[in-house]
DNA sequence: GAGACAGTGATTACGTTCGG
DNA sequence: CCGAACGTAATCACTGTCTC
């Protein structure tokens, strides 16, 4: 039974383009004057004969998709027809036309995609994306985004159709491309959390966990009252991530946190109740030590032009 | 990162129903 | 009767997830 089916792949029979030619010439040699009479010659179904003979019905926009139109099989034609019953002759050649596919590119599931809609995606990333083609195809591989567009690049040129597809050819694993996809698909108020360079398939597939495990709506509430590594200094992708999980950190007593001099001259201690909270965000504070300096402290030189331009003594200004 | 595995949708091949 | 449309079981291909 198997094998049965199986040898029914690779015979050339399946071609709807073929079938309608043989039938075609079938008429016009005499040897049939009905479908009917051509099926045990031709060795196919009669649904499927009257699909093949379908195919020539088939706006051209459509059928120029294809990158070979021997391979066309009933079940395409079938679905083609289908969605343009379904959804209007108009609608579906909009989306082969807004698909920007060149043509002769596409295999038969990718047609069916673009028929269909599902193709259209691709565009809208890249479009959101902003990037230019030549920089997405020149980039390393190494970030979710660049990754994910140059996906979507890949489909929208017809390259490929699938996750698997996109692994081949660009020898990378099925797994960080369809991760990378799913962390770029992320809400963007999720993803600007994160810087792009800090946004790394390690810290993306982190994300996609607390999806999985919050679900989008928590995980989305959770993100809003996060402020983002952009605009703290010193904020790690690590504290993000720990914020996110919501951790519970217990009541904080800002009244315990104690700066002292230390031992030595260039040593200072921090005194409070959870040492490990407060490490955590050691990077955050000496930003924010760095700035408070920089506002403290400032350059000599400036400090003589203000004297110069107020006539002030020298004994009044801050040291 | 690779492989295994289950779930899901697509495809194939064939059959049945329906309208002219 | 003929051709078109629809239904279905078996199989294939792809995906997400898990484990190592």
């Amino acid at each position: 039974m198997i094998g049965k089916k199986r040898a029914y792949r690779f015979l050339s029979r399946r071609s709807c383009w073929r079938l309608a030619m043989l039938y075609r010439e079938g008429l016009a040699d005499g040897r049939w004057t009905t479908q009917l009479g051509a099926l045990s010659t031709l060795g196919v179904s009669q649904g499927d004969l009257s699909l093949a003979l379908q195919l020539e019905k088939l706006p051209e926009p459509i059928v120029d998709l294809f990158e070979d139109r021997i391979e066309i099989s009933s079940h395409t034609v079938r679905v083609i027809r289908h969605t343009i019953i379904h959804d209007g002759l108009s609608t579906v050649l909009s989306r082969v036309q807004r698909s920007g596919v060149p043509s002769k590119t596409l295999s038969n599931k990718g047609v069916l995609r673009v028929i269909k809609g599902q193709a259209l995606g691709s565009k809208k990333m890249l479009r959101r994306s902003g990037q230019d083609l030549e920089k997405i195809v020149a980039r390393p591989l190494d970030l979710p985004a660049h990754i994910a567009e140059r996906y979507y690049l890949g489909v929208k040129q017809g390259e490929w159709d699938s996750f698997s597809a996109c692994a081949k050819a660009l020898h990378i694993s099925r797994r960080n491309i369809s991760d990378a996809v799913a962390i770029s698909e992320l809400p963007v108020s999720i993803r600007h959390l994160f810087g792009v360079q800090a946004l790394t398939l390690c810290v993306g597939r982190k994300l996609l966990a607390l999806k999985r495990e919050l679900g989008i709506d928590e995980l989305l509430l959770r993100a809003l009252c996060k402020e983002s590594m952009l605009d703290v200094v010193g904020r790690t992708a690590d504290n993000i991530l720990l914020e996110l999980n919501d951790e519970d950190i217990g009541p904080l007593d800002l009244r315990r946190v104690r700066i002292k001099k230390g031992r030595g001259s260039n040593r200072l201690v921090i005194e409070c109740k959870d040492a490990a909270l407060l490490f955590r965000y050691r990077h955050e504070m000496e930003g924010a030590i760095h700035k408070v300096l920089r506002r403290r402290l400032r350059d000599p030189e400036s400090f003589e032009v203000i004297r110069d331009s107020l006539g002030t003594r020298r004994s009044v200004l801050p040291r």
